[in-house]
RNA sequence: UGGGGUGUAGCCAAGUGGUAAGGCAACGGGUUUUGAUCCCGUCAUUCGCAGGUUCGAUCCCUGCCACCCCAGCCA
């Protein structure tokens, strides 16, 4: 397995690096902020640490990068772990926070002073700014870089201990001004930040910047490999930088590779924190959300996130995946996992003419047409029954092999019927289609040869119970919505519709799946968030593939 | 106009001096009591463009073009 071949260009560069080295250990860590929820982009991150540590018989850190209490809650930290072990890692006992270090950060800050290679400076922001130049100018030093280690111990020592206020004083590394690389440009190291945080309260009111504390962290925690996304690649000389200054015991080597984009979606917390702000969606846990949470409230399995992140592969490259790719994982998982059960999402009655009044037959149906293990399960079969309305047409195309007047159809696991008569309101609208069925052609018996075309699913108004579906769309209407400067504008109308279902009597029964397919439209699971004793609501996890929708499609655009 | 990156099909992505893997999508066909699944087939004479080196270039060299990131006391 070692010898196999790497699958991207990182665990390449950790194959030649480490192939002659048996005792070297590839440690990795994942470095979250907790100022939000993780989302699908840090799935693929997430994935790729353990991974990589895994193949390699490392171990990696849960690291959170907790450098901002102005931004940073405890909640975000008991999601983010909720989170990565739902996807099935385990970080064992590595769970650590930049905190943990804040006393090695602020020795080593003392350390770099002392070798004259950070300074107090005593600009305000507005003049930093100023003074550090634009990408094409080089900027200038500032008038107090000059002083003393002395003086800077002094002044560093003052802001540790609450004499300045905020902006007041900042610790600075003496770099380079004129450096056409912007992160060099004596970037900051630590700032006043006279606000609690949630794990140190007010011991601190100096925080470490992240280029200083990341870079440090992962020396302390002896990573050998910091895999990032490419906006650090040009941090990497500061990262070595103060990794070389402070002289730690390790020297972890950083890499980056591109973040994930979703087409239709968001993948930037900033934005999703806007949508939660203007209750444009449900919250973190939205559904129609690529955040983790998210999508575990739709019903994607963890398998497939894992999948999807594997298929989509690690580069540079700017990457904008389809939805298609993620979906297709989860029906590929769902597939194999899940029973199948009936359900009618836009009910029509049906009532069966010819049989009897009050007979209920138990009917045999298979769980899973391709896995006998998943077992049989009954169901009842009456005179009165519902079937999808998009299942009866009046004026069927020659394709549509499903019920029209005088055609028949075979239920699902029962009987074929014939559409006798359709019965409709005073304006129109289809009410209720009278059938009869042939007591022959039970389904399984063989005893007729008769054959159709189509097999539609349907349940028994008796045998079956009330549910709420929400039906769910792309979020959406635009390929890349954080490019847009008015997100709400963005939204896709139709992204969540709800239905009234009648769903098979087996699915509110004790021990009901809580994911299913219902056949012929889609995999489904229970909302737990919003159901009660009361009300049972299910979310549309994803769609069948529909080769039926294609044709119309087709048809429809030729006119 | 400074620095750092990236360009292989609609979307991802292997490959690397010897004649373009694979997945998703799309399109044809077969099986099917889910128009699902499954199976089989089609889908880059060409690798951002232009030159050069070579018997031979997606790969090496030169020039150009396009796109992304950087001027937080955010991460």
């Amino acid at each position: 397995m070692k010898d196999s071949k790497p699958r991207d260009f990182i665990r390449q560069i950790i194959h030649d690096e480490t192939k002659n080295q048996d005792s070297r250990k590839v440690i990795t860590r994942f470095p979250p902020e907790p100022n939000g929820f993780l989302h699908i982009g840090h799935a693929k991150s997430i994935c790729l640490n353990f991974a990589v540590a895994n193949e390699n018989k490392g171990k990696t850190f849960l690291r959170f990068d907790d450098t901002n209490p102005l931004k940073e809650d405890d909640i975000y930290v008991q999601s983010i772990k909720e989170d990565v072990s739902w996807l099935g890692f385990d970080w064992e006992d590595r769970l650590t926070f930049a905190s943990d270090y804040f006393e090695n950060l602020y020795q080593a800050a003392i350390k770099l002073i002392n070798k004259g290679l950070a300074y107090v400076d005593s600009l305000n922001a507005n003049e930093i700014r100023e003074y550090r130049g634009t990408l094409t100018e080089p900027g200038k030093d500032s008038p107090y870089r000059n002083r003393s280690p002395e003086e800077n111990l002094e002044l560093f020592k003052r802001m540790k201990n609450g004499e300045f206020s905020d902006g007041e004083m900042i610790l600075r590394a003496k770099i380079d001004m004129k450096s056409p690389n912007m992160n060099m440009r004596d970037p900051a190291i630590y700032r006043i930040r006279k606000h609690a945080h949630q794990r140190t309260a007010d011991k601190w009111c100096i925080y470490p910047m992240y280029d200083f504390a990341h870079a440090l962290s992962d020396a302390y925690e002896g990573i050998t490999y910091s895999l990032c996304t490419l906006e650090f690649e040009d941090h990497r000389p500061l990262y070595n930088w103060f990794i070389e200054q402070v002289e730690t015991e390790h020297r972890p080597r950083q890499i980056e590779f591109s973040r994930l984009n979703m087409a239709y979606a968001l993948t930037s917390k900033r934005k999703l924190h806007g949508l939660i702000i203007n209750k444009i969606v449900d919250g973190w846990d939205d559904p129609r959300l690529v955040t983790i949470s998210g999508m575990r409230r739709r019903g994607y399995p963890p398998n497939a996130i894992l999948d999807f992140c594997e298929r989509i592969g690690i580069t540079k490259k700017d990457n904008y995946i389809e939805m298609g790719v993620l979906e297709n994982s989860v029906r590929e998982e769902l597939g194999d996992t899940t029973q199948r059960r009936m359900g009618v999402l836009d009910p029509l009655k049906v009532t069966i003419q010819n049989f009897e009044n009050d007979k209920v037959e138990v009917l045999e149906a298979q769980n899973h047409p391709q896995i006998p293990e998943f077992g049989m399960r009954k169901i009842s079969f009456t005179k009165e029954l519902y079937i999808e309305r998009s299942d009866f047409k009046e004026d069927a195309p020659r394709k549509f092999h499903r019920l029209k007047p005088g055609g028949e159809v075979r239920l699902r696991y029962a009987y074929i019927i014939k559409c006798e008569e359709v019965i409709k309101d005073s304006s129109g609208n289809i009410e209720e289609l009278i059938c009869s069925y042939d007591p022959d052609t039970k389904s399984g018996t063989g005893k007729s040869d008769k054959k159709v075309k189509g097999t539609i699913h349907w349940v028994s108004a008796e045998h079956s119970f009330d549910a709420e579906i929400r039906l769910y769309d792309r979020l959406f209407k635009v390929h890349n919505p954080a490019a847009s400067d008015d997100l709400e504008k963005t939204i896709n109308p139709d992204s969540l519709k709800t239905v009234q279902a009648k769903l098979e009597d087996s699915l509110g029964a004790e021990g009901a799946p809580p994911s299913f397919q219902l056949e012929r439209t889609g995999y489904f699971c229970l909302d737990t968030k919003l159901s009660n004793e009361k009300k049972r609501i299910y979310n549309r996890t994803v769609t069948l593939r529909d080769s039926w929708a294609k044709i119309e499609k087709a048809a429809m655009s030729q006119g």
